[in-house]
DNA sequence: GTTTGTGAAACGATTCACAGCT
DNA sequence: AGCTGTGAATCGTTTCACAAAC
């Protein structure tokens, strides 16, 4: 089961999204084909993604959407809760902690941490923000699992370095810069400028 | 020079700005492997993707930096400036707003809008937040390049059709659903739950 | 001696197509 | 008859390796 694509566990959480969604409509089977085409995929790939872990379908008929549900959140990791530190309370640290998605998928901010001494003390929605001096105490009295950083892009790798001393083992990177850490160690970097350049690209070449 | 890899064009915007620190550390050339060295990439890699546009370095030297960032911009189409328009006023339209990486890179904010009454006519970061009803006329008269949709999932769909008839060519998605354009329409959807699952994914299996 | 530019080889992901189950 | 599960074929991307340029 090990090494599977990175583009086919993206597929999954598509999937599983959808699927939530049938779940809601009360029905009770999909096929391959109705994943698809909402998932803007072909039934043969979804066959092929699902067939990396299992076989969940019934010839004939399709998928058991109660059931690959399960099956999905277990595959994905999403059947507990994961606790988060947010590394910089600015803008985006700021609108991160805000947003309801997150809670809502099973992913709680359990602290949330910054250098300038005007945030820190501040309440924001309901957690203080807390000097970045306390990362290490903090990180352990609060059992967290992960790492968003969302700080300037020079802080970024030595805070990463102290995340990595400190054991956690998954970084959310909203830093615009590669950061590099050992092999056990994931880091998924989101560079916002980054995706306007490729739409930019796309414009110029047309 | 159609038809060129989606990675090939990330890794393009990443070159171009390690090239822009050396450029600000007065290094006149480069090579491919110091590129590539913190970029996360192979030299190889780094000179096939530029063999893509030309060929733009000298054997036995390298890359001149400055005629090479000149290039990257071309090909990016970063030579210009950009008029975005921002829909959806919420946590993350705020964030975005204010985020300084999309001036500092040539994407202006032309306009923001929202649905709700108590955040129209708000001044942001030098804007005013306009009512989605005024859509149409405001991107005709700001002249919008693109647009960036930060809305509740159910109406991400019908304001991309919207600024489809627009003629809008080129949407980046911040709303957690799949947006269905035109194939002469570009969309980069980043989905924030998602980039959590795929953590939660590696998190579990190990 | 160093480093590019690039065909060729290797690798990886997607699509095809069909046997097998319901 | 309908739809899954999966090897085989196809397609695309990355890595190799080396001749050519400096």
């Amino acid at each position: 089961m090990r090494k599977v694509a990175e583009s086919t566990i993206r597929r999954l959480s598509l999937y599983l999204r959808l699927l939530e969604e049938f779940e809601g409509q009360g029905i009770a089977t999909v096929s391959s084909g109705a994943l698809a085409g909402r998932g803007g995929t072909t039934s043969a790939q979804v066959r092929k993604d699902l067939s990396f872990f299992g076989s969940f379908g019934k010839r004939g008929l399709g998928y058991p959407v109660l059931e690959l549900v399960a099956h999905l959140r277990g595959i994905l990791g999403l059947d507990r809760r994961y606790r988060v530190a947010m590394i910089g309370a600015g803008k985006i640290g700021s609108a991160l902690v805000q947003y309801r998605g997150f809670r809502q998928r099973g992913f709680d901010v359990a602290a949330i941490f910054d250098v300038d001494p005007a945030k820190i003390g501040k309440a924001w929605n309901g957690l203080t923000v807390q000097d970045i001096a306390a990362l290490e105490e903090v990180v352990k009295a609060e059992k967290v699992d992960m790492a968003v950083v969302a700080t300037p892009p020079d802080v970024a790798q030595p805070i990463a370095d102290r995340l990595v001393a400190l054991g956690i083992k998954a970084i959310l990177n909203f830093a615009p810069v590669q950061i590099t850490v050992p092999d056990d160690v994931v880091v998924k970097t989101v560079n916002l400028a980054l995706e306007l350049e490729t739409l930019s690209y796309a414009l110029t070449n047309r």
